[in-house]
DNA sequence: GTCTATATAAGGATAGAC
DNA sequence: GTCTATCCTTATATAGAC
C-alpha cells in the first residue's frame, strides 16, 4: 500500500522521532539547556541509544534544527509564490509569518537560538539550509516592491518587523500602550504593511 | 598605599567586578552556558567566594544583566532627550543604537538572552528595570512622529528594525545582496529612517 | 537497535578554617 | 571576605550484553 512496504524501512522512524522531540526541547531550552538525558526521556529511550543514531550531541542538535525548519520554510515560500501583485503577496506573507509565530511558539524559539549560536560553522550551515530559500523569496519580493532600494536591507527589515515583535512579546506586555489585540497576527500584519506601504509607494519623495 | 588604605569604600569593588565580568560571560554563553566556576575564574576568586556576594547563580545573573544594561539605557535616553525636531531625534537615536550594537557586541548578545529567558519573573523584573525607561522615550517619540498610529507598535517596530538587523548579522553574510557596507551603522540608520520617513510623513495617504 | 552499567568530568552549593 | 575541601547531582560518552 504505502511506500517501503512493510520491511524496507523498519526503524527509520525512531530517528525522526528523536529529531522532532529534541527540536522541541532545543527550542525551549537551547543547546546547553538540554541534556542527552532529557532527549532520551522525551523519546522513551535510554541515553545510550541516542548515540546509535547520532555521533554526538552537536550532530543531534544540528540535524534537529534543520529537520524542524524544513517544513516551515516550505510553507512560507508557498505564501510568496503566486502571481498576485507584490503588495498582495507581501500582505499574505507577513500575515502568514506572524500567524506562524503565534501558532508555533517553538518556531520563534528555535530561530532565536539559531541566531544566537556562536558557532560559525553551525551558523553557515543552517543559514543556507534553512533560511536561504526563504530569504531569497523575500529578497525578490523586496526588489519588486521598490527597485530603488537595497533589497537585502529591505528584506531583512521585513523579517525584523515581524520577528522582533514576537521576540519582544514577553516584555512588551509590561510596556506602555500594550494591548492584547497587538498579539493578533492580523493586527500586526496590518500595522507592518501600512508602515511599509505608505513608505515604499511614497510618490515624490525628494532628495536624500 | 593601596586598597584598604582609604577605608571608606573598601570592598564594594569586588561585587561590581563580579557583576561586570559575569555580564560578559552571560552575554557570550547564556545562563546555562556559564558556570559559577567560570565566573570565579574570570574574577580571580574561588567559587565559594561568589556565594558570599550572591545568594545563588540566579541572583548573580539577574544582577549582572541589570548592572550591564543600566549604563546603556542612560546613554540611549540621552540621545532621545533634546529639543530638536522628532525626525532629528529619531535619526540620532537609530544611528546611536546601531552604533552601540556594533561597538559593544555584548549589548546585543545580552539583550538576546534576556528576550529568550523563559523565566517569567526574571523577565518582568528586567523589562521594567532595564527597558522601561528606554521604551517610554521611544514610545513618546513615536507618538510625536505620527499621532495617528499605534505608538506602542511603532516604537516596537523602530527597535525591531535596528535590533533584528544585528541579530541576523551572522547569517546575513550568507544571503544574497549582502555587502559589508550594510554593517555600517550609518548606512543602516539611513535605510531605516528613510523607510520610516517616507512612510510616516506620507502626504495624502488615503483610506486603509 | 536498545539495554545496563560505568568511566570520567563538570555542575551548584555548603562547612569551617583563616 | 576569601580560602580549602568536600558533598552530591548531573553531564557526556563508551563498553559490552542481549
Amino acid at each position: 500500500m504505502n511506500s517501503q512496504a512493510i520491511k524496507a524501512a523498519p526503524k527509520r522512524k525512531t530517528r525522526e522521532e528523536i529529531l522532532g522531540l529534541s527540536a522541541d526541547l532545543f527550542a525551549r531550552h537551547g543547546y546547553d539547556g538540554v541534556s542527552m538525558r532529557d532527549v532520551a526521556a522525551a523519546v522513551g529511550l535510554t541515553q545510550a541509544a541516542l548515540y546509535y543514531h547520532f555521533s554526538d550531541k552537536d550532530q543531534l542538535y544540528l540535524d534537529a534544527v534543520a529537520y524542524d525548519f524544513r517544513e516551515k520554510d516550505d510553507a512560507l515560500k508557498d505564501m510568496l509564490a503566486s502571481n498576485s501583485t507584490p503588495w498582495v503577496r507581501l500582505e499574505r506573507f507577513v500575515a502568514g509569518l506572524a500567524q506562524m509565530m503565534v501558532t508555533d511558539r517553538d518556531f520563534l524559539r528555535l530561530l532565536h537560538w539559531v541566531l544566537l549560536d556562536s558557532d560559525e560553522v553551525r551558523q553557515s550551515t543552517l543559514a543556507k539550509d534553512v533560511f536561504g530559500g526563504m530569504f531569497v523569496a523575500v529578497y525578490d519580493l523586496a526588489h519588486e516592491l521598490d527597485p530603488n532600494r537595497d533589497a537585502h536591507l529591505l528584506a531583512m527589515s521585513i523579517f525584523g518587523l515581524v520577528i522582533f515583535h514576537f521576540q519582544a512579546g514577553a516584555i512588551r506586555k509590561f510596556m506602555p500602550g500594550y494591548s492584547p489585540s497587538q498579539d493578533n497576527p492580523e493586527v500586526l500584519a496590518r500595522h507592518i504593511c501600512d508602515l511599509l506601504r505608505w513608505s515604499l509607494t511614497s510618490p515624490s519623495g525628494d532628495a536624500h
